[in-house]
RNA sequence: GGCCCGUUCGUCUAUCGGCUAGGACGCCAGGUUUUCAUCCUGGUAAGAGGGGUUCGACUCCCCUACGGGCUACCA
């Protein structure tokens, strides 16, 4: 590898990123990271209509949270800046009239309801209008027009567009780096507009421009700009430009029916499809995100570098070096894959149960502090709760629905559960059972549990006698850990108050 | 409609001419845990169809079908 690496994600300020354009800026990240290259951000904002003020915070957000931050662009180490497009329009001006100068390019003037007026007749008739070689010199173009006429109207003040001229008769042969030799007809190809009328390029001359000067040496994006490739190999080759390696990753699509994944089918199938929680102010919706489900950014990570991308062992977890040191583009799949919600949370689920209880222990201790309503600072103590709690939950937030019988005790019991472990005999049974606990000066699980166990199995009552009622009375349902640990977390005089007040309710 | 890309278990995928088609998610069953979850074991289930090429095709070629993308003075 002669060249340095420098990769670019430059996604529109549009609105928030999705899952689909945070893949995009992880591939990227990787391939750059792999290669010791550099990862730049690029805010294409060349289309001032579709504008969303907050979109280019919430990005950099995004990829702070996703742990794959940018290493040039916005704001940072801006050696090729500006990295805004729309503060790039004199660069644009000035290369657009070089391929003008050049005869590659040119002037034109229809109006869109002249355009779509020729659409619509080309429908009519079954066909479809294409504004290139074929009709070129039939429309009101400079190709047509004296180079005075067309000062005059631009002087004029007339409204004007400059659009390429494409080759003709030639098949272009590209290379992609994902999908292999693709080849293009040239002749079906149009005469893209490049540079729009009101000063702003499109996003195909702007895009070859800033690749070009920012010396950008792989491009790396979604399939949908497959298309665009054949345009995009013309317009280095008109400026005498060496062409960057493109690589087109596959789409990812809706779990379910057909299409690709978008904005709305979180809320409709009830999972995010963005990173981060997002409200449109304009429409006044809102959008939730994985950090606020509680995915941790690592879990996320993991299952999008899976997806559409996996590197021909059978090992499903990556930390980001590992992805980094096993990443490769040959790799990537060329179909479009299916996003799972399920598959999702699994990875989820690995990651909670690699966690050092000491950081879970810093994400639970907010969360039960606002719930009790009061700080809550016994850490030893709560390091104990999540070590219990950690090898059954998915979320932090799992926590407290899990084992908020640690701090609070329970204001209703299993309604089935208590029904069925209920005997008649059990009021009796319990007032055995406090007696035993009464009797144990050392409140700790495996002196209780021998006290208990020795009394059960003398007295032939039977485990599920004593343990179900006693388990009801301390968390509110058959569930959770280990019984004697959680009474001797508990202490004497809370185990015993609780099943007072479990049997006083039962006996009513 | 036109152009382009794709097609292995329900889903994500391995296989780069030798396959009894492997793994993971999900689901089902069993075991462990006298609870629940975790965990373990097993099971379920696939190369779109038709032609070639070849000793041999999931793998290569062609056609069809299906899926997807693009077809804006949006990116």
């Amino acid at each position: 590898m002669t060249k340095n690496v420098r990769v670019r994600f430059a996604p529109s300020p549009t609105g928030p990123l999705h899952i689909g354009g945070v893949r995009t800026a992880l591939f990227n990240y990787l391939f750059a990271k792999k290669h010791k290259g550099t990862f730049v951000l690029r805010i294409e904002d060349t289309d001032q209509t579709r504008y969303v003020a907050n979109a280019e915070q919430y990005i950099m957000n995004s990829l702070e949270w996703c742990g794959i931050p940018f290493d040039e662009g916005v704001g940072k180490n801006e050696q090729f800046g500006p990295y805004r497009q729309s503060e790039r329009k004199a660069i644009y001006k000035k290369h657009i009239l070089e391929l003008v100068a050049k005869g590659d390019a040119y002037y034109a003037f229809d109006t869109a309801a002249a355009l779509d007026a020729h659409r619509k007749d080309h429908e009519a008739k079954g066909k479809t209008f294409i504004y290139n070689h074929h009709n070129r010199l039939k429309l009101d173009n400079s190709l047509v027009l004296t180079e005075e006429a067309v000062a005059e109207r631009i002087a004029n003040g007339e409204k004007y567009v400059i659009r390429f001229k494409t080759p003709t008769e030639e098949l272009l042969v590209m290379e992609d780096m994902i999908r292999g030799t693709l080849k293009i007809d040239t002749n079906l190809l149009d005469d893209k507009i490049l540079f729009k009328s009101d000063g702003m390029p499109t996003y195909h001359l702007a895009n070859i421009v800033d690749d070009h000067l920012m010396e950008i040496s792989h491009v790396i994006r979604g399939e949908e700009w497959l298309p665009s490739m054949a345009l995009h190999v013309l317009l280095y080759r008109a400026f005498g430009w060496e062409a960057p390696q493109f690589a087109h990753l596959p789409l990812i699509l809706k779990p379910v029916g057909k299409g690709k994944l978008s904005k709305r089918d979180g809320a409709k199938f009830g999972f995010p499809v963005f990173p981060l929680a997002y409200t449109d102010e304009k429409a006044n919706e809102t959008f939730s995100g994985y950090k606020e489900a509680g995915y941790f950014p690592e879990a996320f990570i993991n299952m999008l570098a899976l997806l559409g991308w996996n590197p021909g062992t059978e090992k499903e977890l990556f930390s980001l070096d590992e992805l980094i040191a096993d990443f490769d583009l040959s790799k990537v799949s060329k179909s479009g894959a299916k996003f799972s919600p399920e598959k999702t949370k699994w990875f989820q689920q690995q990651y909670m149960q690699q966690k050092e209880v000491a950081e879970l222990v810093t994400l639970f201790k907010p969360i039960v502090t606002e719930k009790l309503g009061k700080a809550f600072d016994d850490t030893a103590y709560l390091e104990k709760v999540t070590t219990m709690l950690q090898e059954r939950a998915v979320f932090v937030a799992d926590f407290w629905e899990m084992g908020k019988y640690f701090f609070v005790a329970p204001t209703s019991y299993n309604e089935k559960q208590a029904k069925k472990a209920w005997k008649e005999n059990t009021a009796s049974i319990v007032d055995e059972l406090i007696a035993i606990l009464n009797t144990q000066d050392n409140f700790e699980s495996k002196t209780i549990e021998t006290a208990i166990k020795d009394w059960i199995t003398s007295s032939e009552i039977g485990f599920g006698r004593v343990l179900q009622p006693f388990r009801l009375a301390l968390v509110g349902s058959l569930q959770g850990p280990d019984l004697f640990e959680i009474a001797a977390m508990l202490g004497k005089a809370e185990t015993v108050a609780r099943l007072r007040a479990f049997k006083g309710i039962m006996e009513r």
